[in-house]
RNA sequence: GACGGGCUAGCUCAAUUGGCAGAGCAAGUGACUCUUAAUCACUAGGUUCGGGGUUCGAGUCCCCGGCCCGUCACCA
């Protein structure tokens, strides 16, 4: 990255950002800037700055300076401290200037006179551009205009800016810009930033919670030679040496289960999976999973502690249960345990008058599904026709949190049957503001019945043609076959719940940097 | 994948019925020692997403392609 070897046309064919004939005059200029900072003796990029405070750290002082002074003398100051961020804007008042300088914690005003600077250091300020990183040595004092500003003693360049930063006034709005250039938004555009941070602290939280019931946490294989453990597309990839088609994981399902096996009674795993599929605004190829698996428990301990676990999230993160109606999107949804349950044949049948125990055959089913006014989708397995009448008619309706409960055994080859009620297995999903959070069941642990239900959806894949019918996977049917205890397990995704928890309708406003199609 | 909307200066946006491609910010020069969207004067900045067509004339109309967004389809 030599600041000589600029020409943008020399960055090769695959470098998109290429500058046009207006950009790579503003960049020519800061590339004049830098050579000028050189001639002068200064390093453009000096290796280290020892910042003393953050801008807020150095509001918080002076207020206090103010607060312990007991007389009104305008001439209140700190002790000198160093602060250090980028410049978002200047406002020059010849031989005394303004600088808005943001860190990662807020922004600060810099306030810099010749005379109190002298001569030479002050003519770094000519020097200086919008989107330059710099240390200022000072002491925090309050204008005449009342902004609590650092005056400057020394301006100190710490990183040249070669590109200009987005408009200071009106930000970034390009979603493309945002999307592909992430760093620009986070310069730009609080919510940005602010979302960033509520991943993490829900990452965190949810970490907290897990182990503070005594969950272990586990990262099973990415690169995985069957891809199985739920029903969808993989990606296909392959290592020279073993010579061996590999793929990458699309549950980690499978691998937890086989720690329960192990005698990890409560194991859990956060981590990305990989989707062959469309993406659209609440869909990416590669997403991040919590699953958890928990020894001894069934679905209902698991929706107990699913509401515990996202309710317990909200308070943490957003310091409330409830969280805020958003103008014609959602009202006010309460997270506060216990979520609603609804069994999910009554619940369909309430709102479709479809019975599934009734209409147990692909024929029945499209038939009172297309006297309904609902797309049947030629060639479709008769779990995929009910996941599309319950997506289309119920999801919908579940704004407020609510469980679904009780599936077919058709559509849910990993859960137990439940006794007393055939093909129905103990299975739930959580739904909030019509949209999927979680997956769970009770784990089905009796491996004869799993090996029939892993064939069954094998020639299910062959009848269908349906290449996201789940797959048999051997190493795992001898491993239940030592032994799985009773188990209760679920998979939530982390970044829809970001998503609730953000206000957010689209999963790229939480993924830092979302799929995109190549330029 | 289908349909609809969008793409104009580095950024944010204008451009009437098809009739000279503009403004603010950013940039450059100059003035200014308490400004905060600083102010004032001047200067420069354009392959109107790419390609083709219609026309005396296309940012604008037509066709092909790219990318983004939305709805539908599929999935979590």
């Amino acid at each position: 990255m030599t600041p000589e070897n600029h020409s943008q046309e020399d960055t090769g064919q695959q470098n998109r950002i290429v500058s046009a004939a207006g950009e790579k005059k503003l960049i020519d200029d800061r590339l004049s800037k830098t050579a000028q900072m050189r001639s002068l003796g200064i390093d453009p990029y000096p290796p280290r700055f020892d910042r003393t405070h953050t801008t807020v750290e150095a509001i918080t002082l002076f207020e206090r300076v103010e607060g312990d002074s007991s007389d009104t003398a305008e001439h209140l100051k700190t002790e000198p401290l160093r602060v250090a961020g980028r410049v978002m804007a200047r406002r020059g008042q010849g031989k005394a200037s303004f600088i808005d300088l943001k860190d990662g914690h807020g922004s600060l005003q810099i306030f810099a006179r010749q005379n109190a600077m002298g001569d030479e250091a002050y003519s770094i300020i000519d020097l200086l551009d919008l989107g330059d990183i710099i240390g200022v040595d000072g002491t925090v004092i309050r204008t005449r205009r009342g902004e609590i500003s650092v005056e400057a003693t020394k301006i100190t360049v710490l990183t040249k800016s070669m590109r200009p930063l987005p408009d200071k006034w009106g930000g970034l709005q390009d979603q493309e810009v945002r999307f592909r250039q992430r760093y620009l938004d986070l310069i730009s555009n609080e919510k940005a930033m602010k979302n960033a941070i509520l991943r993490s602290k829900v990452v965190q939280s949810m970490r907290g919670f897990m182990h503070g019931l005594g969950f272990i946490e586990v990262e099973t294989p990415i690169l995985v030679p069957v891809a199985a453990g739920a029903q969808a597309t993989p990606f296909e990839t392959h290592h020279n040496q073993l010579n061996r088609d590999l793929y990458l994981r699309i549950a980690t399902e499978l691998y937890l289960k086989k720690l329960i096996v192990g005698g990890i009674e409560r194991v859990f795993e956060i981590g990305r999976l990989f989707r062959n599929e469309g993406l659209d605004h609440d869909h990416n190829p590669e997403f991040t999973t919590i699953e958890s698996y928990q020894a001894y428990a069934d679905y209902s301990d698991v929706m107990e502690m699913v509401e515990n676990m996202v309710s317990h999230i909200a308070l943490e993160t957003t310091g409330s249960m409830i969280l805020p109606a958003i103008e014609g999107r959602r009202p006010e949804i309460d997270l506060t345990p216990p979520w609603t349950r609804l069994d999910l044949r009554a619940e369909i049948k309430k709102r479709t008058g479809i019975d599934f125990v009734e209409t147990s055959d692909v024929e029945s089913l499209s038939q009172a599904m297309q006297e309904r006014g609902i797309y049947v989708e030629q060639g479709s397995a008769w779990g995929r026709l009910l996941d599309k009448v319950i997506s289309t008619e119920v999801e919908p309706h579940l704004v407020q949190p609510h469980f679904l409960i009780d599936y077919p055994i058709a559509m849910s080859p990993l859960a137990k049957q439940k006794p007393g009620a055939a093909g129905i297995v103990e299975r739930f999903e959580g739904f909030v503001v019509g949209s999927e959070l979680c997956n769970a069941f009770s784990e089905l642990n009796d491996p004869v019945d799993q090996r029939e239900r892993f064939e069954q959806q094998e020639r299910m894949r062959d009848e269908f043609d349906d290449s996201e019918t789940d797959r048999l996977d051997e190493d795992f049917l001898v491993a239940i076959e030592h032994g799985m205890p009773p188990t209760g397990g679920v998979g939530l995704g982390v970044d829809r719940l970001t998503m609730l928890l953000a206000g957010e309708e689209s999963i790229r406003e939480i993924l830092l940097f979302p799929a995109m199609r190549n330029v």
